[in-house]
RNA sequence: GGCGCUAUCGUCUAACGGUUAGGACGGAGCCCUCUCAAGGCUUAAAUACGGGUUCGAUUCCCGUUAGCGCUACCA
């Protein structure tokens, strides 16, 4: 049985890369019937927040991909110890009594570390310590990290093949003593992650790639325990434009998943995005459904090299990211989207209700991009009063001021009695242009501004219908006087 | 510094060693059209550099350069 784990630490948001790491497991396991496991790693206790993990769920809810089991890191640490210990006693490991500060590789020309080019490997004399001196300075309480005792002299290098970037090898002489256990008796990420790993049987280690280098010491952890190799595939990272990895100290807030939440991506939509970074189907299909993904999702089509995620101050969001939302909404069913949109039509402070958000729904769906448009494309339809706008904005194309007055009175007239469907106002509409011998555009476009308050909105005929006539015959009314004001 | 990974249009990517180097987003232009969208069509745009191997390299090898990662008692 196959058996996948997603491992956040709770020391941030949900982070884009995080959350594309996750769906691929998720996606992995799904397309091999295998299991999904969910595992927070939060053994650095102090670096842990509440908040972080909070924000952990709610991407993870939002993104809408379930997992099968779910553990805690922290609840776990007997058994990192336990397992440290055991490596320990094999005599796979031993005590470093050296102060944290000694240890610090900054410090490497110190006359005590033994270095490889400048790589700090291990303090000699805490590596070769006698078993009864290290038993005594224990019991006497003096504090100690546990060191894996890289096998230096007996093997030249360690190996593995990765399932995306091939086979691995790197030499021992280039593998420091990394530590299991810190003086305060808490498992690194390195110990507890591996026992983890090998207690609950993972079979696949789907990460990011920067961890591939570590994952020299998870071998060896592995083999230390005594237990089968599972399989590992490195993910290439996601970069921001400026080549740097993503951090919200630097790019903001668009590294978090509930910031494309927030601003209105569907959650299928961000997942198709991310899928398409660092993953490919091998043809040229691109809108991609949960399903189809699931079908074709390989580590065979993970590429190796890092995608840089393309935002920038003035758009935040990748432009494909928005093509690939937009597109999505363009799909969806008028009743799927008018719930999904309604609520941030509420969060904008327009009231709106179900029923009334139906009716204007099939007038912006090909009209907004993201979710949140809705406050700036359709704002007319829930405005009691519209905003403010310049009276020239009402004269037609090739017309003036006086060609919009006629076109409005003549407009006046025509919508108090015309039959106020799409059918009954073209009709209505293009016989008044005729009769003021002016053009349908003509005709249209004052009555338009009028109406919504600006020249770039959904078409007239649904807008005004969907408006009623007492709210086209009132704006109107308005914009005539308006452009009273000045004459 | 050491070690590792990577390198195709601006971006995401495709191409058993043999293609006019393909697709998508974005850009430009045209068409459609009551504006805006949507849609249709057209177009510009790439194999980092230098050496090999080969009849033939985007593809294999070496070097250079660049980027990224790891180099903690962070994960």
């Amino acid at each position: 049985m196959l058996r996948v784990r997603f491992a956040p630490s709770p020391t941030g948001y949900l982070h884009i890369g995080s959350a594309r790491t996750f769906v691929f497991n998720w996606l992995y396991a799904r397309h091999n019937k295998g299991t999904m496991i969910l595992r927070i790693d939060d053994t650095d206790v102090e670096r842990n927040t509440q908040t972080s993990l909070d924000s952990i769920f709610e991407g993870l809810k939002w993104l809408d991909l379930n997992w099968d089991e779910f553990y805690r890191q922290s609840e776990r640490g007997d058994l990192h110890r336990k397992l440290a210990n055991e490596i320990l006693a094999k005599g796979l490991a031993y005590r470093d009594f050296t102060p944290a500060q000694t240890a610090d590789p900054e410090q490497s020309d110190d006359a005590k570390s033994h270095t490889s080019g400048s790589t700090w490997l291990f303090n000699p004399e805490m590596r070769a310590m006698s078993q009864e001196e290290s038993d005594r300075r224990a019991a006497a309480g003096e504090p100690f990290v546990v060191r894996y005792k890289v096998p230096r002299e007996t093997r030249t290098d360690i190996s593995f093949v990765d399932e995306v970037y091939g086979r691995q090898t790197k030499a021992t002489a280039d593998i420091e003593d990394f530590a299991l256990l810190r003086s305060s008796g808490i498992p690194t990420y390195h110990m507890a992650s591996c026992a983890d790993d090998a207690d609950l049987q993972i079979t696949h280690i789907i990460r990011g790639q920067d961890h591939l280098t570590n994952t020299f010491k998870h071998v060896l952890i592995f083999e230390a325990l005594g237990v089968e190799l599972p399989k590992f595939g490195h993910l290439p990272l996601l970069i921001a434009p400026d080549g740097a990895k993503l951090s919200k100290r630097k790019h903001g807030p668009v590294v978090s998943v509930t910031t494309y939440r927030d601003a209105g991506f569907l959650p299928h939509a961000f997942v198709n995005f991310v899928c398409l970074l660092g993953w490919s189907p091998k043809d040229d299909r691109e809108r991609l459904t949960r399903q189809e993904l699931t079908d074709i999702f390989t580590l065979e089509g993970v590429n190796r090299s890092n995608a840089t995620i393309n935002f920038s101050e003035e758009d935040p969001f990748d432009p494909k990211a928005v093509w690939l939302n937009a597109e999505t909404i363009r799909t969806m069913s008028k009743e799927d989207l008018s719930a999904a949109v309604l609520p941030y039509a509420q969060a904008a402070g327009f009231k709106v209700d179900a029923a009334r958000m139906a009716q204007i729904t099939p007038l912006i769906q090909e009209r907004i991009k993201l979710l949140s448009e809705v406050s700036t494309v359709a704002d007319f339809f829930f405005l009691d009063q519209l905003a403010p706008y310049d009276p020239n904005e009402l004269v037609p194309q090739k017309g003036d001021l006086a060609m919009a007055a006629s076109v409005l009175e003549r407009a006046e007239e025509i919508l108090a009695t015309a039959t106020f469907n799409h059918d009954g106002l073209d009709q209505a509409l293009r016989g008044g242009a005729e009769s003021l011998k002016i053009k349908a555009g003509q005709m249209f476009q004052p009555i338009r501004v009028a109406v919504c308050g600006r020249k770039n909105a959904p078409p007239l005929f649904e807008t005004l219908e969907v408006l009623g006539r007492d709210v086209c015959l009132k704006r109107i009314a308005a914009a005539r006087q308006l452009l009273k004001g000045t004459v």
